[in-house]
DNA sequence: GCACCGTGTTCAGGATCGTGAACACGCTTA
DNA sequence: TAAGCGTGTTCACGATCCTGAACACGGTGC
């Protein structure tokens, strides 16, 4: 089993003082069902699941947030020179670190040569991202919303939101960015 | 139906371009059942939706991110004399956005003047931080490991471990540094 | 045309879940 | 001691899930 519910459901009640009756009750299910999740006897439905922790209340992203690897000590400082790049193109991504697995944060040197494009079809994935343009100028599009960056200026906003990032000047523009979570 | 899985579970397998049949290949289950699961005919277990979703693979956490509230439209761009001064002394934060309260990102725009440091008591706190140095020099301290980082020189690690920023150059240092969860 | 892929949907039936009601144990109070 | 209330566990049974096999549709190749 590599999927423990019981053990972390039980967990949560604990953590906030309800007994499986008390919680069962909240939740409008009975007290056998939360006995049986906590005991592993049966594997719940997602609807069931959810009815239970909306009693305490959580979401269900944030229950099932155990399932990510503890990090172990890691790699605190990273010279200019040991940046991963992981881009290409016109386009220059420098990730500060290598497997980020486990990691909630991405930080990424990017730089732009003039006319660079991250392209028309607008990229969208999970999480937040930002950044501080240092140098150049960028055209950031989100969803609706274009804008022209210098340096100096930045931008913060929900990645599910489409968007795209293009060099409409003629010297390079360099960004320091950041993403949570890393969905690169 | 508050909960709509089905929805988010096909948007994620197209997403990563996999047919019902190839993602129930992958996952060991049926593509009746994937098929059900989308159309929302049934309600899924949590062990066979994680089943399904190691094909393709993502976490269940990362799954039911899409429940968390729909952020409203937010501002996006931010002229560099509209970040927020929230530093003092010799050090200055100015921090991309005003309200973070729903934010996973905090970002800044930090300035140290020679000498300036963040105190002998270190610093800690939840959540995962980094930054890029982009002119200047800067010590970093955290837990037992000490470092002078110049420009280009990034630092990522967890908030958690007792950390330290100063700047020992005579020179001004700054730095872009990001944030998640926002802690300040 | 027809066969042959691929796609997603539908259906009967065995496997599993979730319920309601018992059960067993511990603690407090009379 | 026994009643009363709390805790978590167990069990039979109706409800639901998940499977395996069919089905229907669209595109390609011959």
């Amino acid at each position: 089993m590599t999927l423990n519910i019981g053990a972390r459901l039980r967990a949560v009640r604990q953590q906030h003082g309800l007994s499986q009756r008390e919680l069962a009750r909240r939740a409008g299910v009975t007290n056998a069902t939360v006995s049986l999740i906590e005991s592993n006897g049966i594997n719940p439905s997602v609807g069931s699941l959810k009815r239970v922790l909306d009693g305490i209340p959580m979401g269900l992203s944030e229950f099932f947030a155990f399932e990510l690897p503890e990090e172990a000590e890691r790699k605190v400082f990273f010279p200019a020179n040991e940046l991963v790049e992981i881009g290409r193109g016109g386009i220059s991504y420098r990730q500060v670190g290598t497997d980020l697995t486990g990691r909630a944060l991405q930080l990424i040197d990017e730089r732009y040569a003039p006319g660079a494009d991250t392209g028309k079809i607008l990229l969208r994935h999970e999480g937040e991202e930002g950044g501080v343009i240092i140098s150049g100028r960028l055209e950031v599009t989100v969803a609706e919303q274009k804008r022209v960056l210098g340096p100096g200026d930045a931008y913060l906003f929900d990645s599910r939101l489409p968007h795209r990032f293009r060099n409409i000047g003629d010297e390079p523009c360099t960004v320091i960015s950041a993403c949570t979570p890393p969905s690169f």
